[in-house]
DNA sequence: AATCCGTGGTT
DNA sequence: TAACCAAGGAT
């Protein structure tokens, strides 16, 4: 197999094993597949599928969404981690009532317009929901990328205008081949060409990976930023902290929320910061989701 | 441009 | 078990 194969040995590959995903169905609202990104942004599948039909079935159209204070958004967000995502997906619902007639904008820049919307959610609509031609680059593709073509075991840190150009050139011409490939190389990355211990046995391309070719060498490069130890920290302290706005229906007085954690200063930071994303306001005395 | 932002499963 | 990792985005 040769590099220029890879696309459509993707797409078969997809045809025959890839996964039955809520917002692969067809006829999925466009909005869902909006809610759906949102909820993907750096949160497993697993955990994304049960909250995504909720949200769904309480919130069927931007509309609905818009019509509810910003806190019940984050609310239903639950444990999905990275709470801002849910006051940024209700601000883009806003935006949709208020400035695109409810409909979910389909232009890539008047996508990126909405707030909490990236380079990779604005293509991943156009081309998920409406069938567009862009190339959709994501931590999946990006790897598989690294691998097949460039013969690294790693992709290094994300270069935008570098990431989406080499997506660009394995991009098949046609509408519909182009959306499967973007969909089946995320797949891929997913479940075969994975971080961690990739199935190589199992890849449909492996006959054309320049990392198999070269003898899967180690990666040697940019590496990532390590993540903070999250334990211990402001992060730690503000999910605390929003937990307990989450499951009460009365203001949290600031006796309830000292309770929460020991270190004073930091506590203090945590709320403030809360306060100043807009996940928290004052009311009464104490503190409710906005 | 480097850092910040949650949460829980996997290795 | 500690570290890694996850369909990123904003500042």
């Amino acid at each position: 197999m040769k590099t220029s194969d890879i696309p459509n040995a993707l797409i078969d590959w997809f045809a025959r094993s890839g996964r039955a995903l809520p917002w692969r169905e067809d006829d999925f609202p466009a909005w869902g597949t909006l809610v759906s990104e949102f909820m993907l942004q750096q949160t497993p599948v697993a955990r994304v599928i049960p909250r995504l039909a909720e949200w769904l079935e309480r919130w069927p159209t931007p509309a609905d969404l818009a019509a509810e204070p910003s806190g019940e958004a984050v609310r239903a967000w639950a444990n999905l981690g990275y709470p801002r995502r849910a006051l940024w997906l209700h601000r883009a619902a806003v935006q949709i009532t208020e400035e695109h007639g409810g409909v979910v904008p389909r232009d890539v820049p008047t996508l990126l317009a909405l707030t909490g919307v990236g380079d990779y959610t604005a293509r991943a609509v156009a081309v998920f929901a409406y069938g567009d031609r862009h190339p959709v680059i994501d931590t999946n593709g990006r790897r598989v990328i690294a691998r097949a073509i460039h013969g690294q075991a790693e992709p290094g840190p994300p270069r935008a205008a570098a990431d989406l150009a080499d997506m660009a050139a394995l991009l098949p011409e046609e509408r519909e081949a182009a959306r499967d490939f973007n969909v089946a190389i995320m797949e891929l990355g997913q479940v075969v060409c994975t971080a961690r211990s990739p199935r190589c046995e199992e890849c449909p391309i492996r006959s054309a990976c320049a990392w198999v070719g070269a003898g899967s060498p180690e990666y040697f490069g940019p590496t990532k930023t390590v993540q903070a130890t999250y334990a211990g920290s402001d992060r730690q302290v503000r999910g605390l902290i929003l937990r307990e706005l989450r499951a009460a229906h009365l203001p949290v007085t600031g006796v309830e929320i000292s309770g929460l954690w020991a270190d004073r200063v930091q506590l203090d930071r945590a709320l403030a910061g809360l306060l100043a994303d807009g996940l928290a306001v004052e009311s009464q005395g104490g503190y409710v989701l906005p």
